[in-house]
DNA sequence: GCCCAGGTGGGTA
DNA sequence: TACCCACATGGG
């Protein structure tokens, strides 16, 4: 039995594929909770899908964001993402993230404002693909119990990472809710991880 | 008042 | 390629 059945399931709340790829884009750099401000305010001005969020302009759809902070930077990072799904698949966000991991990865990546970690997170979350996220927990827990030096790239951890682990979609989305069970309950993952780094992680330090 | 957060892009050497 | 910096709000 894998400890990601204990795992809490709302790493990435969300109501939907596009809340999640908007979450994506305000999360960067930004305390989540700054982050629900901002989509509560979109959603109560009825902005949170393709369509309508394509419809406004950068001034009023930075004033909506501004919670979550940086809040130009997103607006225009938000426009070439709505632009995107739009040209793609006329906002339907499940068909424009469909096909090859590969293929899709290296077109977010193609997006302003769609770096590795906001393409592996909509590729994730959003979508149903088994990309790893390496995300500044993961950098500092691998730090902190010295299995990476610090200076490897995000595609080597990346790869590092899901070498180890395996392909498997539900403890890649629940990995963060993994190491927190690991700290509470010293588990270790042995059905499919044998020999990853979550097995290597000494309890009581994993956060 | 200070520091940081679930990064990314642009500029410079 | 390898650093350095701007972006900006809200919570501890």
């Amino acid at each position: 039995m894998l400890c990601a059945h204990y795992g809490p399931q709302d790493w990435w709340p969300a109501d939907s594929p596009f809340e999640v790829v908007v979450g994506a884009i305000l999360t960067q750099n930004t305390a989540w909770s700054n982050v629900v401000k901002a989509i509560a305010a979109l959603k109560k001005a009825r902005r949170l899908t393709v369509a309508s969020m394509r419809a406004i302009g950068d001034d009023e759809l930075a004033d909506l964001i501004r919670p979550a902070g940086t809040f130009r930077v997103k607006a225009r990072r938000l426009r070439a993402m709505v632009d995107w799904l739009w040209a793609e698949s006329s906002g339907d966000v499940s068909q424009a993230l469909s096909g090859d991991l590969d293929t899709v990865r290296q077109r977010l990546l193609a997006i302003h404002g769609v770096g590795p970690e906001t393409a592996d997170s909509i590729l994730l979350y959003a979508g149903e693909h088994r990309s790893f996220v390496v995300d500044a927990y993961t950098r500092r827990i691998l730090r902190r119990h010295r299995m990476i030096n610090g200076g490897e790239s995000y595609d080597t951890l990346r790869t590092m990472m899901m070498a180890s682990v395996g392909p498997d979609l539900e403890i890649y989305r629940e990995y963060h809710a993994l190491l927190v069970q690991l700290a509470k309950q010293h588990c270790r993952v042995r059905a499919r991880c044998t020999g990853c780094p979550l097995e290597l992680l000494p309890h009581d330090e994993a956060l």
